[in-house]
DNA sequence: ACTATCTAGGACCAATAAGGTCGGATTAGG
DNA sequence: CCTAATCCGACCTTATTGGTCCTAGATAGT
């Protein structure tokens, strides 16, 4: 018997594995930077500056469907405020500069726990043997510290000023933190 | 209409989700501190101080198979110096302050990325409209950052003072770090 | 020299979570 | 009042992880 015979499935390795965020945040990070991007966001009685889910994934060629469904979570957590109807659509329902990217990543992914063995109260299924708990946990809290330090409104202007290379505080919330 | 009706699949949720490492990694990291625990685990002619995977799988109630598996890969990268035979085992390839978490977690889980777009040269699926790369691979360094200046010594060292509540320096190399 | 014990390395299977899709409910406009 | 566009929830499919098993090779003790 062949071990591999012919096989046409390339399967294309993916090589990123570990600690990265699924794609859904990923998604919702674009999104909320591209509403932080229309004028008119915060505060305002009128509802036409809220756009469309099916507007802002073409806009980033992601399938809108799954894009609908992170919004829907987003305005569940408060993140952003929908408006259905005819020319309905979402707005943020805070200044830009008040949502963390760390607000964001929870509300669609669940609470940030770089181990698997903690929870809330420190609950751990090699409770007692379980040693390297207490020193993760510690990493945690500072990657906790680090998103929530990023808000949306650095995104965008990270993205207006690319041509800067590195070194230069931009709006002097991302970069002082990251040094 | 009930909203949930009589259900036996209590299916306990998982409520940790997301941008945590894999439990082989875990176990991986609990492995090492237990070779650090051992006596005379650097440089050294005589195995006899060699652990094997079997015990250290009994000692943290682990799957010995997966266990000895997650030894091969960080024997692998060179973390460990395996020892065939009767008597044989693991034990620890350089000294336990010179063995980064880092190198640990991306011997056993491949390269760390936080966001699913990134790759070592920047390839990105949504090239051109993914404008949130830049800062996510910020973050990205500084966790990479934070993970290679904790060593296996720093997990030795914060198990032994675990009464320790916080605030207090243990060793110097961690807490310093993470303030 | 033989045997028991341990590692090396592969393929293999099962469970869970992510990625993606569909139809119904709700609202505003013509 | 009817139509169209949107939000909302449940469902399904696929990929990755967690975990198992078996065979081969090596070393120490008998």
């Amino acid at each position: 018997m062949p071990p591999m015979p012919a096989g046409n499935r390339v399967r294309q390795r993916a090589e990123t594995k570990m600690l990265r965020l699924t794609k859904k945040a990923d998604y919702g990070l674009m999104a909320l930077k591209y509403l932080a991007e229309q004028p008119g966001s915060s505060s305002g009685p009128d509802a036409h500056t809220a756009q469309s889910a099916k507007d802002i994934a073409q806009a980033y060629h992601i399938p809108p469907p799954l894009l609908a469904k992170i919004l829907q979570t987003l305005a569940r957590a408060g993140l952003l405020v929908s408006h259905a109807g005819t020319n309905g659509g979402y707005a943020l329902a805070r200044p830009a500069n008040e949502i963390s990217a760390f607000e964001v990543i929870r509300a669609i992914d669940g609470p940030l726990f770089i181990t698997s063995c903690i929870t809330i109260h420190g609950t751990c299924d090699l409770a007692g043997h379980c040693t390297i708990k207490e020193p993760l946990r510690k990493v945690n809290d500072s990657i906790k510290d680090l998103l929530s330090g990023i808000h949306i409104s650095d995104l965008v202007e990270m993205a207006d000023s690319a041509h800067d290379d590195e070194g230069a505080a931009v709006g002097g919330g991302l970069l002082t933190i990251l040094a």
